[in-house]
Order: C-alpha cells, then structure tokens, then sequence
DNA sequence: CTGTTAGCGCATTCAG
DNA sequence: CTGAATGCGCTAACAG
C-alpha cells in the first residue's frame, strides 16, 4: 500500500530518476514524459518520503522557527506569517518553543543540538541569544535570521523600536503633557532581551529632547503583560502626591491592563489619565487605544520570504531591515486637564 | 567537520550498531561502552541526522500539530502545551497552519500529503474535518487525536462545551436573571466547527430548564472576537425596548468586547449588566470577568501525552478524554439591578 | 554484550 | 532528454 518512487516510475514506464526530475520541475524532462510522470504520481497518491530526500539531497526543505513562547501576540502573529510564506513554498515550519511565561522571558534553554541536521535555516524570534549560542548556531552553517529584534551576530527583521518609542512619548508631549510615566518591561525582560531597553532609550530621549524630568516613581515594570500593566497602574495611582496625566506604556497589553485598573477606580480616559502603547494588538482597536502600531505578521512573512530566497540559491538574501511603525490615534489620548 | 556516528564509533572504538544503542538509550550495552560512547559523542559534538534515522527507522520522531491559526489564545495555549511534553521527550513539533483568521475558520485547506511519511502522529486542534479528510488520514495509519472539540472519527481531549454553557447561563440565572442575552459565533465559526453549536446547545438548554423565553433579538453573532463582541454588543444595546440585564458570551474575547462597548457607553458592570464568558482568556482577570474556565494548555500537554505513549508502544493510549471546567466567579455578574 | 550486513527511499552523478 | 549506478547516515536484524 505503500507507494514509492519506484512505483511511479514503473506505472509510467521511466526510471526513477526521471520521475524525481520530473516531480521536481527540474529540466531536462521531456513535456510529454512529464505529464505522464505527474498524472500517474497523482493517480497513486505518491508523495516523496521526506526523511530519504532529506538524507539524499542534504536539504530538509524545514526551517525552523525558535520562539520564546508562542501564546503571546506578538510572537503569534509572527509565527502565522513565517508559517505563511513557508507554507506555499512547500518548506516546513518545525517549531522550538522556549516556553517562556513572561514576554521575553525563556523557560528551558536553547541547544544547538536541538536544531542540528534537521532545518534549512533557523528563524529566531524576538530573543537574547548570548554570542555562545549565535556562534554555534552560525557554525551549523544555515542562514540564520532574527525576527522582532536585533540579535548580535546575525541579521533581524525588525521596527526600530527606540525611535517607535520615542514617537510615541513625543505624542503625549505634543499632546501638552508634562507629566509622563513609563512603563517598562521586567527584570527578566530586560535581561533576556534587547527591545525593553530601546524602548525605554526611546522615552529617555523623547523626555529630555523635551525638557521634561524622568520621575523614577513614574518609570514601573509591568512584564509587558496585561496583569502587570494593572499592578504597575495601582502602584502608580497609589503614589501619594500628584498622578501622572499620561502614561506610555511599553507595550499594549500594559496598556490595557492600565485601563482596566483605571476603570476600576473610576479614572477617566482620556480625560484624566492619557495612554499610548505600542504594537496595536488585536484588542486595541476594540478598546479604543491610541498606539504606534507594528505589524509582526508581514515581520514574519518579510522575514520567511528572505530565508527562502538565501535558500533558493539567491546568496545575500538575508540581510537586516528595517520595518515601519505608525502612529494609529484612537481614543485613550487627548491634552491634559488642567 | 560535518560529524557523523562513524567518526564516534571510530573514537570509541566500537561499531556503528553500539553508537545507536548507546546514545539511544537501548539495553544491550555495557554501563562502561556506554559511558565512552556518550563521552565520546558529546566530545565531537555529535548529532544523529534525522532524515537518516528517519529513513533508516521508518519513524520520524516528530509529531505534526495542524491549527486553524496560531495568533488566538486557545490556539496559542494548546500548542504550547504540545510544545512542552514533545520537546521534553526529545520529539518534534512540526506545526500546520491554515491561516484563519477567524476563530475557527481556515483560509486555506488542508491536504493530507502535507502530513505524509513526514510524521509519526496527527495532533488536530479545534478544526472541524469532512469525513473524507479523517478517512485519507486514518489511511495514512498514523494516530489522530482532536483537541478543543470533537471531530467525528477519531478521539478526542476536550471540555464538554454544552455543560460549561448550559452552566454559565445557570450561574446568571441563579443570580436572578430572566432577561438574558447570548453571543454566539459567525455563521463561519459554526460552519466549520461544532464546538460553537455546543454551546449554544447548552445555553438553550439552561434557558429552557429554568422556563425562560429565548429573545432571538438577544442571540447575536460574535465572531468569538473582542471586536465581534463589540459590535455584537452595540447591536443589543441598540434595541429598541428593554435590555438584557446579562449576556452569557460563548468565549471570554466576545465579553471582553462587550465590557468595552458597555464602558464607551456608561453602562455599568455588573450594576447594570452582568457578564460572564467561556475560556479564562489572559485578560479575564485582569478585566474581572466572571467566566467558565477551560484549560487548553493542560489540554495540549493531555494529547501529547497520550499520543507519545501510543508512540511508545502502548496501543490504546490515545482515546477521548474530557477534561474539567470551572467557574470562576470575579466582578462582572450580580444580581440584575431592580 | 557487541560487530557485520543490509537496506530504508530518494537524489545525484555519469553515461548514453 | 533519459537510465543505471552509487551513496546519503543511520537502524535493524542477525550472528557471534
């Protein structure tokens, strides 16, 4: 029941290495002889054996896609672009999820073993690889690609996600706003990755351009979570002394989670309290917040689309660049109530 | 520099055969061989080739995991949970997804040759199958197992949909509610996938039981989507006459929506609008939403488990499992305001 | 407990 | 344009 290559070529009366050819839409087949080929490979309902191709040709036609954790919006959105692009190539999406709770944060760590001999490429989504394991990774010799953030070593498809912020703040400040707070991300978002740090490069620099004082009690993490926006607003509205009349929030998760610790207490957006996240998650538009918007799934199908090409014998197809972001004005900004 | 397990075997001084034992774990080696050969393995960096083993075992240690999408968060949960037990015991995740955008939806089709001879196991989530895609699978003799709903001919691990519903329209009632408003998918959702039917089964069900009318005027599409949810609410708020003193949202993202719509509005909750919903998505908490709490992660890592072990040589281990729900009662339902 | 011997199913030379 | 032969790197009997 069982049909290889050898029934097929046997059924159309070639050899089989013709119907490899032939399957493969190489040259050198005859119009005629392809046809056949094809017509009894469909009749039998023969598909090539991917682990004998792979071991023949040294090509698994699978790219791996190395994420920190995949229920995270970010990293979803993502996942469905590359997973789109590959997909109508005919290459596999082989997935290495790190497991990580917190937004960058990973659970188990990364072994190049994991991805030997078994991938064309790897995609590394939005994670801190120390220069040990980019070394060891470029030593596999596969092209190796960095989606949603820079990764020393190798090329990343990515918003410049400094200036992104530094928009963002500069919104609220042209907005009127004086008093700005901050959230960023954790500990161990900061640590493990480099994009909570330009993000709040891109504040700092949006703030002192304006004259403005950072206020350190204004600057909280939240973990890029929703439930970490909300414990990062209480710790803010708890603040005896004067409140914030706008908060950029580093991410749009916080962000909403700082509107639900908002409504709870009856604080008024925009008219009290003004908020700009970054990202403009699928809750956003519904939710009325202003943001400066990415796009990770064209991220993703940029970025898959580049590691096709680098594979499809294209030398250089892989190479950094830089996507756009954009101010997207909703309704959780407005001037400060004075 | 490309390693194989000739260059151990030549290391370690002993045959081929007793590398493979060796390093995959197998009796018949001495603790000493053993000891040298992973030493020695480790030392080269060694790698077995999977398309070698594969082609050479006829077993290719990976399990495909076919998803409507990825960027929605049963989805991304119940893959993650896959993820985890299959890194754990050393397989693959070889992901497939349709696109959809939609909850339940797919965009693209599926085809069974994309599965063939590339995996040991079929992992579906949530898609509803024709009967002819389950036959070609069940042809290619690999175990199907269902996650998140049922599909017809193969075992399932999933929540019993219609008992979480008709139970949270009973929480409402129990409340003292008799006006009760329902969100059900798009005629898409309930298209492709039973799971919604379920649950507007069960929420019938509890309406009928407690002798209350069904409104078809309060029975609106949502997509199973915030922003579904906020039209889907916009909707029911603009009725002329009475309103519902409660709507039961058939997943946590339409009640969110709901939340959002009733907030732009002044309508308070659960003052004057109780809330409940079906999931305990991440932001459900956050937002205190009151809702029937399902576990897709837990629902991941039980079919995997299950599937591994069928792998592993336990025949039967993959049959249908129902797996617990609960309610969860925050800040978005009381008693109806009189 | 260990080595020897055959393939696994296909892609690729190289002839023709 | 096509076919025959070779081997990819490993696992699986089978001996020993």
């Amino acid at each position: 029941m069982r049909v290889g290559i050898e029934d097929v070529a046997q059924l159309a009366q070639v050899s089989t290495a013709t119907v490899s050819r032939a399957l493969r839409g190489l040259p050198r087949v005859s119009p005629a002889t392809r046809a056949r080929v094809l017509s009894v490979a469909q009749e039998l309902g023969y598909v090539p054996s991917r682990s004998a191709s792979g071991l023949a040709s040294g090509r698994t036609e699978t790219v791996g896609l190395l994420v920190p954790s995949v229920d995270r919006w970010y990293f979803g959105h993502a996942i469905e672009g590359v997973d789109q692009v590959l997909r109508d190539s005919g290459y596999n999406l082989l997935l290495f999820s790190l497991g990580g709770t917190s937004a960058y944060g990973r659970q188990r760590s990364f072994s190049e073993t994991m991805v030997r001999k078994q991938i064309d490429a790897l995609l590394v989504l939005t994670l801190e690889l120390s220069p040990e394991e980019v070394l060891q990774l470029h030593h596999t010799g596969i092209p190796v690609l960095s989606v949603g953030g820079p990764v020393a070593g190798c090329p990343g498809v990515f918003i410049d996600d400094s200036a992104a912020a530094q928009a963002a703040t500069e919104h609220l400040i042209a907005l009127g706003h004086r008093n700005i707070g901050y959230l960023r991300g954790g500990p161990q978002d900061e640590q493990d990755f480099e994009v909570p740090n330009l993000r709040t490069a891109g504040f700092e620099t949006a703030m002192s351009r304006a004259g403005l004082q950072l206020r350190p009690e204004w600057m909280v993490p939240g973990n890029y979570t929703v439930s970490g926006g909300v414990r990062a607003a209480a710790q803010i509205f708890d603040l005896a002394g004067e409140n914030p009349t706008a908060i950029f929030c580093g991410s749009d998760e916080m962000a909403l989670g700082v509107m639900f610790e908002a409504q709870r207490r009856g604080i008024r957006i925009p008219a009290e309290l003004s908020l700009i996240g970054i990202d403009d998650h699928d809750f956003s538009a519904p939710a009325g917040l202003t943001t400066m918007a990415q796009n990770p799934w064209d991220q993703g199908r940029v970025a898959a689309t580049m590691v096709l090409a680098e594979l499809g014998g294209v030398a250089g197809s892989v190479q950094e660049k830089i996507m756009p972001f954009a101010l997207l004005e909703r309704n959780s900004t407005a001037p400060p109530q004075r």
